[in-house]
DNA sequence: CCAATATTTGGCGATTTGGCCAAATAACGC
DNA sequence: GCGTTATTTGGCCAAATCGCCAAATATTGG
């Protein structure tokens, strides 16, 4: 993993930023286009200068952009793709808690073994 | 968001589970198959009680299920879409900075008015 | 039962995050 | 320039996260 950790440390950097439910909340609105930082304000039950930095974290890991027009600032997402995150959490979620033994598995005797 | 809080609130409890470098890669490596937790520690230059920590934060979060057999554990993926986040978090990384502006956006005259 | 292997759990310090307040910055209209 | 609106930034504190160590638990094989 050590040489690729690097690669993972950014992926991460991104799922970091989307995981927070107020950000997640306001990625799943710039989906149906841009947004002025004023209306999340209305919308959200925090602070302004919350929300500011909400989406600075959004900005900085690279899934939004940000464009001044007059006195406001528009936010809108850089890659559409984010929004298919949500099919599948929402799977996650649904999924029900599946026990059961894997049939094609057998009681490890040996030890560990390395990981290819 | 009020109304929807708890789902958005469930939804990041998923990202944030997968937010970090560590989990990530095990995630990854568990796309091909289940793993046990010594080939993890293995893997990783960490100490097995974190890998058993972060394992723990997946399977919480309904991302893995796991299964003892004899003295080891082995963890598998709940739900093999998660594999698909990778393609579209590496397009946020490769996606250039592009700067510029909304052709169809005009410059706001009036007050700040309510998200729909 | 005892020793060895594999994993989980509890606890501790160090770092990060989240949200509020206050202050700074930006753009506009008078 | 001044006041208003919109947004960002810095500071502060409470809470959560991360990684290590030590100890507890589980399983297997003498």
């Amino acid at each position: 993993m050590q040489e690729q950790a690097e690669l993972y440390q950014r992926r991460a950097e991104i799922l970091k930023a989307l995981a927070h439910p107020t950000r997640l909340w306001m990625v799943d609105q710039l989906a149906q286009g841009e947004v002025c930082v004023c209306q999340f304000v209305e919308a959200v039950g925090v602070d302004f200068s919350t929300i500011s930095k909400h989406l600075a974290v959004l900005k900085r890991a690279g899934l939004v952009e940000d464009e001044r027009r007059g006195k406001q600032v528009f936010y809108r997402l850089r890659v559409p793709c984010v929004t298919g995150f949500f099919r599948c959490v929402d799977q996650v979620l649904d999924h029900p808690a599946a026990a059961g033994t894997c049939a094609a598995c057998t009681t490890a005797k040996e030890d560990c073994h390395e990981l290819a």
